[in-house]
DNA sequence: ATCCCGAGGG
DNA sequence: CCCTCTGGAT
């Protein structure tokens, strides 16, 4: 068992030279959501939930002109509020939450967004991976955020010591892989492992064909 | 039909 | 651990 599984070692170097090909994959895979600063960009990642990023954009420029801030968003009007965040779906849970999450701010953090994991997921609408993209990109605390892409992707690649298991834990993988890159690539890799996720590593059927990495992954050819 | 850079609730 | 929440696009 001991002998014919991967060692570490060699795992955390496939895993680097799998991200150096991503990054020739995907050029330009930054955060697409523009923001002006943390606020901004915590209630547009809350908003980007299931839904696309340029519907997040859609609604962000009269959102952000009518509530510019969490005091002004505190005192919203409910159904006002939904419907300018209609078009992003899941708006009746979604403007609860910006509600709860904004009074949180000017109540609890003197209207400031929390720079700390534990603050910021005790805010509505708020989990960790929102909370990793927060961080990482609104103050330059590296964090991991795990997705349902990462976690394919991820498991495919077999970047996971527990890639066999049918319900893996985020926080596990968040750890796993932070384990194996230095602190600085977190944010970026991320990125890219949900892009890939969406552009070709599909969760029904990958586009193993056009996939430079199918030459070293283990799942490659056996899906779909 | 299935998917969207999830989170909260039962 | 399952389900729901939204609607539009593919």
């Amino acid at each position: 068992m001991a002998a014919s599984k991967e060692s570490k070692a060699r795992r955390v170097a496939r895993m680097h030279e799998e991200y150096a090909i991503l990054c020739e994959m995907y050029p330009d895979v930054y955060c697409a959501l523009h923001f002006h600063n943390p606020f901004e960009l915590l209630v547009a990642t809350v908003l980007s939930a299931q839904t696309t990023d340029k519907r997040v954009n859609s609604v962000t420029p009269e959102l952000f002109a009518i509530y510019p801030d969490p005091g002004s968003m505190a005192r919203a009007d409910p159904s006002r509020l939904e419907g300018i965040i209609h078009p992003v779906g899941f708006y009746h849970a979604k403007a609860a939450h910006l509600l709860g999450l904004s009074q949180m701010l000017t109540e609890d953090f003197d209207g400031r967004v929390p720079q700390t994991m534990d603050e910021l997921t005790s805010l509505p609408g708020v989990g960790r991976k929102t909370a990793n993209v927060v961080l990482g990109n609104a103050f330059g605390i590296p964090g991991f955020p795990v997705d349902t892409h990462v976690i394919r992707v991820t498991g495919r690649l077999r970047w996971r010591t527990d890639w066999r298991t049918t319900h893996p834990d985020p926080v596990r993988i968040e750890h796993e892989i932070c384990d194996c890159f230095p602190p600085e690539d977190w944010t970026d890799l991320s990125h890219r492992l949900i892009f890939h996720g969406r552009q070709t590593c599909h969760a029904r059927r990958p586009d193993c064909g056009s996939c430079p990495l199918a030459a070293s992954c283990p799942s490659a050819g056996t899906l779909g």
